[in-house]
DNA sequence: TGCAATTTTCAAAGCGCTTTGGTAAATTGG
DNA sequence: CCAATTTACCAAAGCGCTTTGAAAATTGCA
């Protein structure tokens, strides 16, 4: 059923059933009650092929995947991300359109989603240091807000963050409080904008107490559970281990936390994990007593509140950018403990 | 830029630069390379939503994402599954739409999607027991392939499953060749397809052996790692406990294994864990010797077949449905052993 | 009752492509 | 060399909507 048959069957035009539809003001009420009523009995909607050329307008947004042939990774995050923004999509009458593209080809997939007029805006993720798809969104002309930021970006962008280097400053301290003085850190891959800041804030809770930067403490890697597991197993093994891991997600923490008990250790007593927690649907980490102590900040609401952003950007062009902090709430777990050194001084006390 | 300018630009008629541009036999060679370069040189590419309308395709595929309120649960396959799904879409030209929403309005979701004409096709997730999406797809008359199957329909439709039977099968009888008589089963929500099936499996192998079932040690939940932890830990801690655990994603079995380690207890010693594996690439349980001994099956392997099924379908609308059933392989790793009592008796004979 | 103002409806143009049904120009065959 | 093809190109229609500009119907007020 399309709008021809449908303003037939109703003896109208399609110029007023089209009005009816839309909720203009210039038709009849009673008009429009039978034409909505006509629509709900023939299953009608209208063509969405035809709705976009005639106004222009993709009603849709546009999230590039990148997925690298190398690692085959996907970004776990991702689906919590999504989920979050196409909520916001559904309540506003938007479309998804998710991009799947090779990694080296992610920018000519931007320019061609935008070319093609395909979407209305568009959505970056995971943005690297001085990420060159800012400048070309830019020169696009086309709406965007950045999940994440890009350093030594100096132009003016939209984006919804998390503040990662008061929250890895803010771990670190707490570790530090408690008595460590060899710390781990597992972060992202070193290009990661997030994961730049984040070693920032390690580094500058180090150095506020004096304590000397150790870089064959700092690992930076995709954020698989094995990647957790191996680099936790083999510092373990070797002497003057660290007594502390602070961790850029959860999944790598799971690895740690196995190493741990791999090692015979007991995680919590004496080695210490702290992590950032995204708020995975599947991992909650949360009640009374999370399992790890750790800055926490759903990704899934990131995902609500970029897509929102971006709405709002597409039907205000003209307005300001968008540039939200996120808070990240630090929750005490059951993974982290007083430094084994402090603990025997502690136990001695008594 | 569009149609019109470019070929003012190049001094031809519109016919001919877009026969040019979609490789049509009626223009000249060298008119179409002056063709290609002029679009190439000034960035052109036809507009999808002008196109679209023309051909009367969306060139489009649905995907729905079910996001129940209630558990904020996300599956957490979905973004592996998408990863390879969207690599055929890419490779063929196809966009992902992917839509997310509230799962009890799901089938008006796939209503909305169709008559909108916003799709070519869809993909079928995650289906229930005689689930009510197949004959709502069928009725609409939209190709469609599901990812899994739906026991007690029986009508033919396309799928794309494992042998979830035959895997769990298996896996229990890994189990019972190893000695261990009282197994669980940690298994998806009872409404999944996928989960009665697995179920099905495992009962027929400890039938097989003339082991009666325990009820009270099969558990049906969202898979979340707390899922697993929380029940194999009440588990470990009552009489009698379960000696081995069959449980149905990696992500539950992350939280079995922390059980078993709280309760002191050694993974592949005390308690073994078998597991189906999705290879989620996030969590590689491979190399020489994997964490879990695991039937494994790519989800994104599976991603891509389907994909590929649907372009297929909806290419050869007559052709017959396509059913095809991917193998698991069974990779046994370091979480399986002898069971407690077999072991002690192995141990007496030396 | 009559006429201007207002409300309601309509015909037709336009969105940017593809595709049908042509027409010249170039090529071929006898 | 000329008719019959074949090749290379074009004008215009059509995809199913929205929206503009105009007409018809209704209302208000003198």
């Amino acid at each position: 059923m399309n709008l021809k048959e449908l303003s037939d069957l109703l003896g109208l035009s399609q110029t007023t059933v089209s009005r009816a539809l839309n909720g203009y003001p210039e038709v009849r009420e009673s008009t429009r009650q039978k034409v909505l009523e006509a629509a709900r009995a023939n299953n009608y909607a209208p063509n969405a092929r035809a709705k976009r050329l005639a106004t222009g307008k993709a009603m849709t947004i546009g999230h590039v995947l990148p997925v690298s042939k190398k690692h085959e990774m996907v970004n776990p995050i991702f689906a919590d991300f999504i989920a979050g923004a196409g909520e916001i999509y559904s309540d506003n009458g938007f479309d998804l359109l998710l991009s799947v593209v090779d990694d080296d080809s992610e920018e000519a997939s931007y320019r061609k989603l935008v070319s093609r007029g395909a979407v209305d805006g568009l959505i970056v993720h995971g943005p690297k240091v001085n990420d060159s798809r800012i400048a070309l969104l830019r020169e696009l002309g086309v709406p965007f807000v950045v999940h994440g930021r890009s350093t030594e970006i100096e132009a003016d962008y939209s984006w919804v963050d998390v503040n990662n280097a008061r929250s890895f400053q803010r771990l670190t301290e707490f570790l530090l409080d408690l008595g460590h003085r060899r710390i781990a850190l597992l972060n992202g891959l070193a290009d990661m904008d997030f994961a730049t800041r984040r070693g920032a804030g390690y580094v500058a809770a180090l150095e506020a107490r004096g304590i000397e930067v150790d870089p064959s403490l700092m690992f930076h890697d995709e954020m698989t559970e094995n990647f957790g597991f191996e680099t936790a197993r083999s510092l373990l093994a070797q002497g003057n281990a660290p007594t502390a891991f602070v961790v850029s997600s959860i999944i790598p923490a799971m690895g740690v936390r196995r190493a741990i008990s791999d090692a015979g250790l007991e995680m919590g007593k004496d080695v210490s994990v702290v992590i950032h927690d995204d708020a995975l649907s599947y991992f909650g980490n949360d009640g009374d007593e999370p399992a790890f102590t750790a800055v926490r900040s759903s990704v899934r609401q990131a995902g609500r509140h970029v897509a929102q952003a971006l709405i709002d950007k597409i039907a205000t062009p003209g307005a300001p950018v968008h540039q939200e902090m996120l808070e990240a709430v630090l929750t005490v777990g059951r993974s982290t403990g007083p430094a084994p050194a402090l603990r025997h001084a502690l136990e001695q006390e008594k």
